[in-house]
DNA sequence: TTCAATTATTGAACGGTGTTCAGGAAAGTC
DNA sequence: GACTTTCCTGAACACCGTTCAATAATTGAA
């Protein structure tokens, strides 16, 4: 079968998803896709290329919006849906948070969801420029909660509190 | 001279404040010594360990308060003085951030700034509990904002704006 | 259909990494 | 002086990201 970028991004993530970044070297890589580790560079400038490409792949499907919030409320239930759904999809991948924030600190104000978490929260008594304050506070909040929730899970170490704390973290933010 | 404990995390320190994690290696913390690699597991279990302890110097200055905050005041200043404190040390050790944020998954409770942020936050209204809440919420955003800024530093990129973020912050939990 | 140009891959190497462990020094104790 | 404990060396194991000349496979034109 014929290597091509796609081929080689969907293995990393498979192996990302199932093993962690840990596991995900470009010799294991290649090791899946049967091919010498130099074959990935024609595809792929290097492995932090890689990491950003699957950055995107993980919160891409924060773009098509899952419910429909109800039309003009006056609380903040856009924002609250979106930010659940962005730590739900960091937290899925194992050392998800890693490899997020690394695309944050790149480009904070164009990776979602700040984008639109910033839509979500303009308006209703708030300036964009407040609006802007708080979708980084929150991301840059459930990335600190989810890389140390990840951290104690390939530790074996329990979690068990940690969905309420992130609960209770974005309700005093936007409170 | 002889190697002991002591000697190999102060030349860790070293290394690690003047050249970041990525050459903090065991190898290079030998050389750095005088010394075989091996020499080094004499003193440390491994790296692991080595950079726990790292964590630890890192917040032990939060210990020693620096300014002794007006008695009975209403508002949080003692939390935001200690916040403020604790981004400081953070931040101005390289990738000071990666290492700390792996000593607080470990141990959030007992990791500084959380004991302390606790026992400035009780009172006035506030539970044990909702201030165990806003301990661990402004530690976590605050970790994921120095990761955020330590990554971009590491990559030259500009971070005028992320001081502002940070208070903005810090202003909207304590709110 | 043949030939040249482009695209894709191999194989090997470079210079690193954390960690282990048998063996041998050195230092302390009896 | 003999014995034990402490400490370190030297070598190895099994990896890592990345580069690059050489080569294979594919494509497009004549």
């Amino acid at each position: 079968m014929a290597l091509d970028r796609d081929r080689v991004v969907d293995a990393a993530w498979h192996i990302l998803q199932s093993y962690g970044l840990g596991d995900l070297s470009m010799r294991r890589l290649a090791k899946e896709l049967g091919v010498q580790p130099g074959a990935l560079y024609w595809h792929v400038a290097n492995k932090q290329e890689l990491l950003a490409v699957l950055a995107q792949r993980m919160v891409a499907p924060l773009e098509t919006p899952s419910v429909r919030p109800a039309r003009n409320t006056d609380d903040d239930a856009a924002a609250l849906l979106l930010i659940a759904r962005f730590r739900s999809a960091v937290l899925a991948v194992r050392d998800g948070a890693d490899v997020v924030s690394v695309a944050h600190a790149l480009d904070p104000l164009g990776m979602q969801p700040v984008p639109l978490l910033v839509t979500a929260l303009t308006g209703r008594g708030r300036s964009p420029e407040d609006a802007e304050t708080v979708a980084l506070t929150l991301t840059r909040f459930t990335l600190g909660s989810v890389t140390a929730q990840q951290t104690r899970e390939s530790m074996d170490l329990p979690t068990a509190t940690m969905d309420a704390e992130f609960e209770a973290g974005v309700r005093a933010i936007l409170a």
